[in-house]
DNA sequence: GTCGCCGTGTTAATCGAATAACACGGAGGG
DNA sequence: CCCTCCGTGTTATTCGATTAACACGGCGAC
């Protein structure tokens, strides 16, 4: 039943080379002992040299993988995910290359980080087994033991941020891109504001925000970054609303909004992404709250939803810095190892001046 | 640089063997060997055996294929995929399995079908080669050469109709789902309409059907549902929209409403998922028309669009079909091999009573 | 005191292929 | 007519691990 190269070899009467020759390198066979081994191969049902085996001997695996702090289920939902890997398959499929989604539980990996060393192995197995020619990961620090593990196995890693333990980098200057909504709010007069951010994982629905530490790396950033646009005087607060998501996004609000006295009348929210601000604009519409007149309201991505609703936010090239990581592992003329991509600012009619009063 | 399973043991002053029993059989070894293996192999930056060798060796590549006919940077934006992909990634990942994306490009199998041999075997490169346990191809039949290849790697193959050359399917009845779309507009009184089916590939906007063959299989799955559903008085026309998205939906709508006499006074336009049926919708909207009263539109899929548009469409079953396809393929205790989902018809205000004169 | 078993380390066979190096026959040049 | 080179098939080495089978020392049971 199961055929090698050899039963192959041995029923076409030829050498096992003869036959490894005609599936990988037709230049170095006669087309006429080729043909005749395709036809016996068929016959027998061989439908080619083992890939395990092959890579083996080759040291090509013929994918690269991504790693990403979120799960795997969840790529296929956030648009920010979504479009990140849309961008690294592109370059995938025009260079014939696989695209293999290693499942990483960051939540597991933190809390068996010290605990429990036997525990923090076991969530690293598959970043240790994966058969891939080089990774990709987003949103992981360069000093994190999944980056480790992936360089210690020698390789080619692609990081999100300029941290030279990575081969190479694309970063997005998303400080900058904060920046500059915390500089338009504060030149709208916007004083006392409320953050959102996505803490996707198993922590669920929105809560205050006790350990800024936990967040992850894009989100730290951009809340550093809406801090300094801001400027020292003014009152930030800061809400995490569960996946990146309208859901959590109206739930942060409800929060934001509530009878809670540590959040008592913002006058403008700042999500971490469009779908929460969409969630967010959602909330205030049921409550009768207009965006951009009773309450600001600042996105981040500039996707599709950000034109439908309106919404001032950060453009940032996401697709593009896909396409540059995927760049970065399959095409070696790339010379370049760390990049920054920029953002932009992008302000439509979800701000407006700060009112005494926010909303209620 | 390059340590094996054979230096590290040298310079921990054990076998080979001992080295493999640490890292992958704790209960086979003494803790404090285990350790001290451990310890000198980080020392020496050996992040745990080659994961080629490892799969040659064990037969296990920890991670499953996925073969679609859309290119693998479509199925992120496609709400298909997107669900399907969910679900596979759901039961994967609670596996501790990863997921490979396999590039297959269907427009130049089929080019390359009967004229070039070569040129076949070029496409399926990437299936011959891919490092995985088992396969899931959603859209393709069962005797088509990609499936053909994985078979004979004697790989098992979950496929998404009930061809028993897989070794396990999931289909979703969209001919019962098409067939009770078509029966709700037959009731009302349609007897002139227009099909919008997605074509994705480089085939580009929407166009005339001249070639029903060339259908992805769901496609013709789910005309001849219409067709059955809307009996045999009905006139059916047929318009493939491209990419499966709201600007396909779109320019679809745009052709089928123009002067081009073979479009003249459908009643109701039927659509192959929301997100065409969305792009309808926004068409006629521009051109005030008023779904539901003036032209019927039909979706399917029933997902977040259908009920933001109001849209009377099919609910199917998608990501559940993913879950299944993955577990059936990671969880042996499945035991149907071939099981078929049911649909539900979703009636909502996009259809109504036929008039006389539809848009324009 | 002896037998056997258990725990733990080692030996050796094996997984299935890629490819450098070699062999050999015939064509072409001198 | 001989030498060389080219095209094409073969031989043999190597990729890096897993794991069944074996060996051996110490311990408890009788």
């Amino acid at each position: 039943m199961a055929h090698t190269l050899k039963s192959v070899a041995e029923a076409a009467g030829v050498s096992a080379a003869a036959v490894s020759y005609a599936f990988n390198r037709p230049d170095r066979i006669s087309a006429h002992a080729r043909a005749h081994i395709l036809d016996v191969a068929q016959r027998l049902g061989y439908a080619g040299p083992d890939p395990a085996a092959r890579s083996l001997k080759t040291r090509r695996a013929g994918s690269i993988g991504v790693v990403v702090p979120v799960g795997m289920s969840y790529v296929f939902r956030d648009h920010y995910f979504a479009e990140l890997l849309t961008g690294v398959a592109e370059i995938a499929e025009r260079r014939g290359a696989g695209m293999t989604l290693v499942p990483f539980d960051l939540d597991a990996a933190e809390r068996a980080r010290t605990h429990d060393e036997d525990g923090l192995r076991d969530t690293l197995d598959a970043i240790r087994h994966a058969l891939v020619d080089g990774v990709i990961v987003d949103g992981l620090a360069g000093d994190h033991p999944a980056v480790r593990v992936l360089i210690d196995r020698g390789l080619p890693v692609v990081g999100s941020t300029a941290d030279p333990a990575f081969s190479s980098s694309v970063a997005i200057d998303d400080v900058a891109g904060a920046r500059a909504i915390g500089a338009h709010l504060a030149a709208l007069g916007h004083r006392d504001v409320v953050v959102v951010l996505a803490t996707p994982g198993p922590s669920g629905v929105a809560r205050d925000v006790t350990d800024e530490d936990a967040l992850l790396p894009y989100s730290s950033h951009r809340l550093a970054g809406f801090r300094e646009g801001l400027g020292p005087g003014a009152r930030v607060r800061v809400v995490t609303g569960g996946f990146n998501d309208t859901g959590s996004g109206r739930a942060a609000a409800a929060l934001a909004l509530s009878d809670d006295p540590s959040f008592a009348d913002p006058t403008a929210l700042l999500a971490d992404s469009d779908a929460l601000a969409g969630g967010i604009v959602d909330e205030l519409r049921t409550r009768g709250i207009v965006p951009g007149r009773d309450l600001s309201v600042t996105g981040f991505d500039d996707g599709a939803l950000a034109t439908d609703l309106d919404l001032t936010t950060v453009r940032q090239p996401v697709r593009d810095r896909g396409r540059l990581m995927a760049r970065m592992l399959l095409e070696p003329d790339v010379d370049e190892r760390h990049v920054l991509l920029p953002t932009e600012l992008v302000v439509r009619g979800s701000t407006g001046h700060a009112r005494a009063t926010g909303g209620r």
